[in-house]
DNA sequence: AACTATTTATAAGA
DNA sequence: TTCTTATAAATAGTT
């Protein structure tokens, strides 16, 4: 319907396409607009050219919204629930994520010690605790090593039993233990743990 | 365009106007369709005749949610804010606790020792090892009393010089100084944190 | 943005 | 419905 025929493929000349488009565009929109009028029917029609710029005509009396909830009743499909699952599975996964942090962070601070196994907590701490303790230990060791130099001193230079020197001999043993985080158990317990959640904010920390 | 020329008013006679939207619907699809081959366009078109039989064309290669959204975009609208926005801020406020308590146990495990401010980390590792450092205390204590005892003695029971017994005097008192929690920040740089670290996904710890 | 030769859509009839 | 066809309407190429 023209001077000639076309083909009917993209218009490769930009500002042809943009001339057609818009010429085009137009009839559409026209012809929407008789049907409307003379068939009695609704009706829908959005456009976006190449370059993003829409368009659309609705028939009066309805709204985009009301013939897009007409096409989903139709169809009997919901066009947002895809989107919308996606969102509450991303939901899921973040509260589930909280949850396992806040149950973390009760765990260091010694609560929740009943949910966990005896083995779980013991490792927990053994990490957490672990290098202070070699620092700790080395420490207490120079101080045990120097002190027990000096015991073997007095055994040598003294002979007072009054020192009871000798009883003491397995305390080197039970300290390395400890520095193995064999049994600090107790020093973890003992934790004042209101204290420490008072950094937390404990609204936030029972959501999930 | 036909044997006679019509005026654009509703078509009163049923099975005329049916007729007329058959073939006028089909007419619009298909100029819908060389619109969208020629002009490299985006179109939606929904017709829903007065019977509410529903048509319609969306150009391949999108979807009518697509065409839909960017509508809604164009239009700088939401429809289906009410629902949608109450999970987004949801979604939002999750990520955001999730940000902070990876922030917190990051904080546990010595990392981001330079964002937080030292009185803070002073504080948080205060209270995370007062207690357990009170038990350790005391037994270092009760060697180091045993120890200094054994100066002592051995000050009075030899004047052997090799030992270099009053250069350690100050000893005692660093060791009451970490005992209180004043600067034990050293041992808590220097716990293994890759070994602990392993506890969490580390995919989840970077999530928010 | 107008013009207009031509193609295309379609109203009315079969 | 679908086909036919005379005619109205749309539009491709031009200015």
């Amino acid at each position: 319907m023209g001077r000639g025929k076309i083909e009917i493929k993209r218009i490769e000349n930009q500002t042809n396409r943009q001339v057609t488009y818009s010429k085009r565009r137009n009839g559409l929109i026209k012809k929407a607009q008789e049907l409307t009028v003379l068939c009695d029917a609704k009706v829908s029609l959005i456009m976006l050219s190449s370059n993003d710029k829409l368009h659309e005509y609705t028939s009066p009396t309805t709204t985009t919204k009301n013939i897009y909830d007409l096409y989903q009743k139709s169809k009997d499909i919901d066009l947002w629930s895809s989107h919308f699952e996606r969102m509450l599975e991303e939901l899921k996964k973040q509260k589930d994520i909280n949850h396992r942090l806040n149950r973390e962070i009760r765990q260091r601070l010694g609560q929740d010690l009943t949910d966990a196994s005896f083995e779980e907590l013991r490792r927990l701490e053994l990490k957490t605790f672990a290098s202070k303790e070699v620092v700790r230990a080395r420490k207490t060791k120079h101080l045990e090593e120097r002190n027990y130099s000096l015991q073997l001193d007095l055994r040598e230079k003294s002979a007072d039993p009054q020192y009871g020197l000798v009883e003491n001999g397995g305390d080197h043993e039970s300290e390395m233990a400890v520095a193995n985080g064999d049994s600090n158990l107790d020093a973890f317990r003992h934790l004042n743990l209101n204290d420490v959640r008072g950094e937390f904010g404990s609204k936030d920390l029972h959501l999930a």
